[in-house]
DNA sequence: GAATAAATGAGAATTATTCTCATTTTTTAT
DNA sequence: ATAAAAAATGAGAATAATTCTCATTTATTC
């Protein structure tokens, strides 16, 4: 079977053409998309309207990581179970969006720095994100 | 003078009443603030379109970090020389956004982290942002 | 396979942001 | 301080992103 008719089976939703589509075009690029990409990926397969819904119904399902690029656009990419802990690097030239894995002894740093925080300022926090901002040098087929 | 139009003496741009309202809102928070909170602080004093020109006229001569919430609504802190580099925490309860800041030896390991990120990426890395998310828990009025 | 429930497509409605342009305010040069 | 020039403002129109509506189609249940 379809690794998406899987993912929505496993989610105990109904398995429709749309929602198998989106989720297509989204595990065939191994980084996140910003709205308008997947839009036009799916041009003409899939109603605005419809697109913007399945988004929610991902969403809903907690498959769904959606934030913003720094143009504040919105970004969406796929959250699967197998998927590790990762952040994002963003090129202010080309908009590329890369899913970058901090360090094993940095997110420790870090969830003690989190705690750190939860106790000075009363809070229970659930989740972080980092998000670094450049520009790709001479690799990026977009930037040359 | 009032600080205000210090700052904007000392950006080298006209001295105007909105943008010294538009400046004293955001100096009478210490925390950032939504677009919408803005509107309704100014509410009457300064017009729509105007405090969106403000605001980017303040982009313009960088003074201003825009950001966007969880519920990517857009968000707004001015960033004067004399404050110090810090990140955000949100409350998903009340939407409250407080600044934070993380230790320096958290930082130095950041910044170790960003350089193996440069080489890994060929990129040049030249700012970041870590937020948050969680949920204040006794001590906010808006969540008791 | 028929009945029921859920999802879709097309476009209208809504919301956030930018744009237009006539008027007002600020700056510059005397 | 004042007049001319330049820049900014307010009100609302225009645009863009997202959500909503509802008649039709597709999926699920029995």
């Amino acid at each position: 079977m379809k690794y998406s008719k899987q993912i929505l089976l496993d989610h105990k939703v109904s398995i429709t053409n749309p929602r198998i589509l989106v989720i297509e075009a989204l595990l065939e690029n191994n980084n996140p998309l910003t709205v308008d990409e997947l839009q036009i990926k799916l041009k003409k397969k899939v109603a605005k309207s419809t697109l913007y819904r399945v988004l929610n119904d991902l969403k809903k399902i907690n498959i769904l990581n959606e934030f913003t690029n720094p143009e504040n656009a919105t970004v969406v990419e796929l959250l699967l179970e197998d998927d590790s802990h990762h952040h994002h690097l963003f090129c202010s030239d080309c908009g590329e969006i890369i899913d970058i894995q901090m360090g094993d002894e940095f997110e420790k740093k870090l969830s003690k720095e989190i705690k750190r925080i939860e106790k000075k300022f009363n809070f229970s926090i659930e989740d972080h994100r980092l998000e670094l901002f450049g520009k790709c040098t001479d690799l990026c087929e977009n930037c040359s």
